[in-house]
RNA sequence: GUGACUGUGGUGGAGAGGUUAACACGUCCGGUUGUGGCCCGGAAGACCGAGGGUUCAAAUCCCUCCAGUCACC
């Protein structure tokens, strides 16, 4: 109950949502752009920033937690929210990403995954029951179930990985025992329209708080990436919230709040912002480039961000080079805010009914490979 | 003035007769999507202080000059 979700309003030419969900910690306003803190911290921004700049949802992760400084102790501390200093929504992977991006140090078989840890070699055993625990303990707002994210190509592959995620889901329900908690199932199926369908339908009988779509920004073709976005959209249910796990840039947030999703996550800006890399409408500048070295102007004019109203673009490149802890801060700053700003402008112009001309603007401003 | 040592791409610095002169930093250009890793990949850039000599072959050996460093007058 304390979970309400409304959909606000959608917008009638291209079905995109505008949602208001209400969590423990604050309602999250749809669509919306979650920061990755994968150990507890956005990356080079403080909790502060993030609020400045309008940051509603951050995510952190359980694998890296649960490692270091592990899930009990957080626990101990009065749970993540305290312990890193952010009272609004968090939301926990539950280290079924890591079963992908650490393919070369885990084992999984129908029971769960063993992890050789990247610290210091230990092993770390990872079920359905012990990801519910762990994030449990973490005490974010809303948990994800275990799943096995599988590259998206090897069909075999990604029925076998769909097919044991929806049996550690019914798992996750079993074994999830906190109430002010909300627990996403995760579609998965790589780049099957079958299989993905199969997948929702199979998560939306089991029923959960939300529906998350995995696997997917994981090496296939962005055409393919929305084909599944929006085939999964058209079976999951109307009245729960929609999240594409992992993406992204901007062109992607703007095509697949088309398509019907609700949230987003993405450690693109603030590695983008770390290397050097500032989103800008239309794409993105390196601010390696020697380009940039006379530049006494705003990486963007019509930006808002503390970055875009106090430094110039030569200031900017000098501490990328120099390789500043500055840099990656600021850089990072305006990455996020533009993104969270993105997601207020879909959410505007879907409840001023006006997002396809919107979107249609937006995109175009984007390169052709969009779809490539 | 005398003697010793040293002169290799922007910088540091390998190399001590044999085809495309190592490496690092810097420079330049890519990449980055539920974050192991301020990371990954690539490129440009040196007629080896100058001139002469020895040799089939010289950054490497010899001579002269120039420059720098140090020591001693």
């Amino acid at each position: 109950m304390s979970f309400n979700f409304v959909v606000d309003a959608i917008d009638e030419k291209t079905g995109a949502r505008a949602c208001s969900y209400n969590t423990h910690h604050g309602t999250i306003k749809t669509p919306v752009f979650a920061p990755v803190g994968t150990a507890a911290t956005v990356k080079a921004l403080s909790p502060r920033d993030l609020q400045e700049i309008g940051a509603t949802l951050v995510l952190a992760n359980t694998y890296h937690l649960r490692l270091r400084p592990g899930d009990e102790l957080i626990r101990d501390l009065g749970g993540l929210h305290k312990f890193m200093a952010w009272d609004q929504p968090i939301l926990t992977d539950s280290g079924g990403y890591q079963v992908f991006s650490l393919t070369k140090s885990r084992k999984v078989d129908e029971n769960g995954v063993t992890f050789r840890s990247h610290i210091d070699g230990s092993e770390h055993e990872f079920t359905p029951e012990l990801a519910m625990r762990f994030q449990e303990n973490l005490g974010a707002d809303i948990i994800m179930c275990f799943d096995e994210c599988a590259p998206p190509y090897d069909r075999e592959y990604s029925k076998a990985a769909m097919i044991r995620t929806h049996k550690w889901a019914e798992r996750c329900l079993l074994a999830k025992t906190r109430s002010d908690q909300a627990l996403f199932g995760i579609v998965q199926g790589g780049i099957f329209d079958d299989l993905r369908s199969e997948s929702a339908q199979h998560l939306k009988d089991l029923g959960f708080g939300g529906y998350a779509i995995g696997g997917l920004s994981v090496g296939e073709k962005k055409s393919e990436m929305y084909q599944v976005t929006a085939s999964v959209c058209t079976v999951l249910p109307y009245d729960a919230p929609r999240y594409l796990m992992g993406v992204g840039t901007p062109e992607d947030l703007v095509q697949c709040v088309l398509r019907g999703v609700d949230i987003f996550d993405c450690v693109l800006p603030t590695r983008l912002g770390r290397n050097g890399a500032a989103l800008v409408h239309g794409g993105r500048i390196n601010l390696r480039n020697s380009k940039w070295k006379n530049s006494g102007d705003p990486i963007s004019q019509s930006c808002s961000c503390y970055t875009c109203s106090h430094f110039c673009a030569a200031y900017l490149r000098h501490l990328t080079n120099t390789n500043e802890i500055l840099g990656h801060h600021l850089i990072s700053l305006h990455n996020v805010h533009f993104l969270i700003d993105l997601t207020k402008q879909m959410r505007s112009a879907i409840v001023g009914q006006r997002f396809k001309q919107f979107a249609d603007d937006y995109l175009r401003a984007y390169p052709e490979d969009v779809f490539q």
